[in-house]
DNA sequence: CAATAATTCTATAGTTCTATAGAATCTCGG
DNA sequence: CCGAGATTCTATAGAACTATAGAATTATTG
C-alpha cells in the first residue's frame, strides 16, 4: 500500500502529475473529478491515490511541477554575464516557453494554487519569491550600468514583468498558434522603450 | 413562481449578484455553494432560485455586472478630448479602480467567464472586445498625434495595457491597503516611458 | 516456476451539492 | 384588516464526488 520509489512508480507519478496539469488547467481545481484525471491517464478514478494522497496533494504536485524549471531557468539566467537587455529578453522568453513546455503546470500554479492550504503553499511561495527576487536583481544591475533609469521601483517592475508574461502565458496555452518568440520580443521592446515616440 | 420587476425584487437582486461575486471571487466558481452565497446574504439556500435559475446563470449575471461600468467609463473616455498621455492614465485608473468598487465582480469576470457555455459567454466577448477596441483608438490617434511610436502593434499594445490591470487588479482585491493611484501611475509611467535611461 | 512485491481494479460508505415542490410568511392596495 | 401576490422557508430527490478497503492482476526476483 506504501508505495517505493521504483522506476516504473516514477514513471507513472510523472504522468499521473502531467495529466492532472492538463485537467487542472481546463477545468480549475474544484471543477475537475479525480475521476476526470485518472481517465485522462487511462487508469481508474481509485487507482489515482496510489500516486496521490488526496486531490490536494495532486493541485500540490502540479504546482511544484510547474514552478520547478520555471525557477531553475531563472537561476541560470541571473547567473550569467549579459547586458540588461539581454537578460530581460531571456526572461521574458522563458517565461512564455515554461507555458508551452510544461504542460499547463504553471499556469495552474497561477491560478488555482490559492486552494492549497497555507502549509502546502509555503514552499510555493519561497520559490516565487526566490524568482521575483532574481529577476529585482537583474533590474537593480540595469541600473548600475546605466541601462536602467535610477528612478525606477525594482519591485514594481519585477511584478510589472510577471504580470505581463502570465497574461500572455494564459493566452499561449490556450492557443497553440501564438507564435512566443513574436510574443516575447514585443513584450520585452515595450518594457525596455514603451509606447512613446522615441526621441 | 415567475417573477416580476418589483422594487424590493430588484434590490434583492443586486444584493445576491454583489454576494455570489463575493463567494465566487473567493472561491472560484466551481468552489462555491449555492448555500455559500445564500448565506452570504442572509437566506436560504432554496432561496436563492428565486433570483437566479441557476448556479451558472450568477456566474453570468455577476459577469456582466462586472464588465458593465468597466466598458461605459471607457466609452467616456475615448470619447473625451484629451491627449494621449492623460487618456491612457485615466484608462488605467477606471481599470484598477472598478476592482475596488465593483465588489470583485470584475476578478470573476476575468478568473471563471470561462466556465460559462459558449451562448452565455458571447455578450461578454461582445463587452470585451469593444473594450478593447476603444484602447486601440486611443493607441492609433496617438500614433497620429505623434504621442506614440508608429512602430507600435495597438492590438498587442492594448492587450497589454488589460493584462498589466488585471494583475494589479488581483492584488488590488486582495490587498485593500494598496495604493490604486500610485500603482496606476507607475503603470501609465512604464507604458509611456519603458524602463531604459531617459534619453 | 514459485513466491513476493508492486500496481491496478471493483465496490462502496459517507458526504455534499443542485434544483424543485409546496407550505409558510410577509407586504400592501383597497 | 382582507385577500392577492410576492418572497422566503423546509424538505427532499437524485446525482456526483472523495477516499478507503480488499480483491485481482501484473511484474520481479531468487
Amino acid at each position: 500500500m506504501a508505495q517505493v520509489a521504483t522506476r516504473k512508480y516514477e514513471e507513472q507519478r510523472g504522468l499521473a502529475i502531467r495529466a492532472a496539469a492538463s485537467v487542472f488547467a481546463e477545468k480549475g481545481f474544484h471543477g475537475s473529478s479525480t475521476r476526470d484525471i485518472a481517465e485522462r491517464m487511462g487508469i481508474k478514478q481509485g487507482s489515482l491515490y496510489y500516486y496521490f494522497k488526496s486531490k490536494e496533494d495532486a493541485l500540490g504536485a502540479v504546482c511544484l511541477y510547474g514552478m520547478e524549471t520555471y525557477v531553475s531557468r531563472m537561476e541560470s539566467i541571473a547567473a550569467s554575464d549579459q547586458p540588461f537587455e539581454a537578460r530581460l529578453l531571456a526572461t521574458v522568453l522563458s517565461h512564455l516557453t515554461s507555458y508551452r513546455e510544461r504542460n499547463e503546470a504553471l499556469k495552474v500554479h497561477n491560478n488555482e494554487r490559492l486552494y492549497l492550504p497555507e502549509e502546502k503553499r509555503r514552499n510555493l511561495k519561497e520559490l516565487g519569491s526566490r524568482y521575483r527576487q532574481m529577476l529585482e536583481e537583474i533590474f537593480q544591475k540595469g541600473v548600475e550600468d546605466g541601462a536602467v533609469r535610477e528612478d525606477i521601483d525594482c519591485h514594481f517592475a519585477a511584478q510589472a514583468v510577471i504580470a505581463l508574461c502570465n497574461a500572455w502565458g494564459d493566452h499561449i496555452v490556450r492557443d497553440p498558434d501564438i507564435d512566443v518568440l513574436a510574443i516575447g520580443q514585443k513584450c520585452t521592446d515595450l518594457l525596455i522603450h514603451g509606447f512613446r515616440l522615441k526621441a
